[in-house]
This record gives C-alpha cells, sequence and structure tokens, in this order.
DNA sequence: CTTGACCTTCCAGTGACGGGAAGTTCTATT
DNA sequence: AATAGAACTTCCCGTCACTGGAAGGTCAAG
C-alpha cells in the first residue's frame, strides 16, 4: 500500500505519515522501488495515532501508548495514569486560560469601543492604572 | 540604562529583550560602547508588552497594541477590537480543550486501571469500539 | 514516447523564545 | 598597571509537530 492510499485509509497527511517515520514511530516496509509500504495493521495504528493526537497527546505520549498498545501483556493502569496525566494538563490550561478569560473579559466590557482615545484596555497594559492583571 | 537594569525594572529576560529588538519590536538606542540603552519610556513599553504576552496576545497584537498605544489619536474601539477578537480566540480554545477534556475524562473514568490487560482507552484509540472520540 | 500523477529525499520556515559558544567591554581588586 | 570576573555583544542551534516547496525518480495511461 502506496503511502497516498494510507493518507486516504488513515486521514492522516501524507507529510505527517513520513514525519512519523523519521522519528521513528511508525516505519513501515518498503517496495522494491524504494516506495513506502503500508500493510493494513500500519495503516490501523495510524488512524490509532491520528486519535490519540486528536486528542491532544505528545508525540512522546503517542510513543508510549503505542507500545503499550502493541504490548498484549500490559496493566491498564499504565495507559489510565499516561491518561490521566493527560488530563490533568488539559485541566490546568483550561483552568490557565479562563483566568485570562476573564481578565480580557472585564477589560473589553470597560472599553467603550469608540472614537475616543481613552482606553482602559491599554491603560490597564501600560501599568498606569492598578488593574486586575 | 543596560539591557541587565532593562530586564531587572521591566521583568523580561534579557534573552527576550534582544529578540524583540530582532523583530522591530522594540529597538533601543545604542551607548558609544555598543551596548544597548534602554530610556524609561522603553522600560515602560518593555512592561507593557510583558503584561500584553501574559494576556495571551501574540508578538503580532503586541505591535499592533504598542502602536496604538503611542498614537495619541487612535480609537479606543481598534484597540478594542483587538482585544475582543484575542477574546473569542481564548473561549474557542477553552471550549476545545474542554471537550478534549469531557472525552478523555469518560475514558479515564471507564478503565479500571489495574493490572489486567484489557483497557477501554487502548480500545477507542485503535477504533474497535465506537467510542466517543 | 510523452504527459502527468505519484513517489523519493532534503532543506527551510513556523512562534517565541532559551541555551550556549566565542569574543569585547566594563568594573573592582590587588 | 594587571587581572579576574561580571556584563555585554553577535551568532547559531534546538524546541514542537509539522507544512511547503524544490529537484529528481517511478509508474500508469494514452
Amino acid at each position: 500500500m502506496n503511502i497516498g492510499a494510507a493518507e486516504q485509509a488513515s486521514g492522516l497527511p501524507a507529510k505527517t505519515i513520513r514525519y512519523y517515520e523519521d522519528i521513528g514511530l511508525l516505519v513501515p516496509a518498503r517496495q522494491d522501488n524504494g516506495y513506502r509500504d503500508y500493510a493494513h495493521n500500519d495503516v490501523h495504528k495510524l488512524a490509532f495515532l491520528k486519535r490519540a493526537r486528536g486528542l491532544g497527546f505528545s508525540i512522546e505520549d503517542c510513543r508510549a501508548l503505542l507500545s503499550l498498545y502493541e504490548d498484549r501483556n500490559r496493566a491498564s493502569a499504565d495507559v489510565r495514569t499516561l491518561a490521566d496525566t493527560h488530563l490533568h494538563r488539559i485541566e490546568a490550561k483550561i483552568a490557565e486560560l479562563q483566568g485570562l478569560r476573564d481578565a480580557l473579559s472585564s477589560l473589553v466590557e470597560a472599553c467603550h469601543g469608540d472614537a475616543r482615545p481613552d482606553c482602559p484596555i491599554l491603560d490597564d497594559l501600560s501599568g498606569t492604572q492598578d488593574g486586575n492583571s
């Protein structure tokens, strides 16, 4: 199976698939002409990677998940630990962004937003007033 | 004022301050010996940039904010538009992360997380079951 | 036999810096 | 005056996970 077909079947761009080979994440066989040859199992793993990346796992997380996936004797606790750590990172990021949103939102609301030059947003950024950032 | 003093006064690392010069965001004067010379106003702008970056504005946003800040005749509506756009981006990011969190969280909860090898997280990623991702 | 689709490798760029090397200038102490 | 060391300079590489593009080889159709 050529890379173009693997691209269609997995939903990952060919560029990304080649990149995954570069970093040793998924190394396919080669045909006689030098073309990459993706087996069904490879395509399956590519789709696996696409889903894991879509859930925000890093490449290194994906590498670990793939090796756990291939390990018939893994403990589900190992997978859960990985996912749990990632979950905490996401929640921390959400909290951080919510803080930003609140700060920014109150600035935007305070700004009358018309043709006049005085602007609470710039005042806050310039530090001339004691804003809430 | 040398860059070290500007670093102390603004709270930005010297590396970052030099980078801001590289990209033309804040270009200081030079002393006779070639050292950068930061005026009080420059330090003020650095602190401005630090706050704006802390609110998650991109460098290009910061460039626009700085030029609005220096424009005595700006309309506050222009600033508000910029901040509002950024606010929407943050809210979209929050919503995206919340979706991830929900998907991941239900997977983590479904996984018993013990020594057994069967794991709903990997099942979902592998696409063998119809998961909610 | 040619056209064009598909494949290959390699190089460069993204955003916003951070690390570190190699060399220059300043400051403090001896 | 000499010297140690702190602070400064420029320059280049690495980050993360790709993406774009150039230059060239291979394949299927007409």
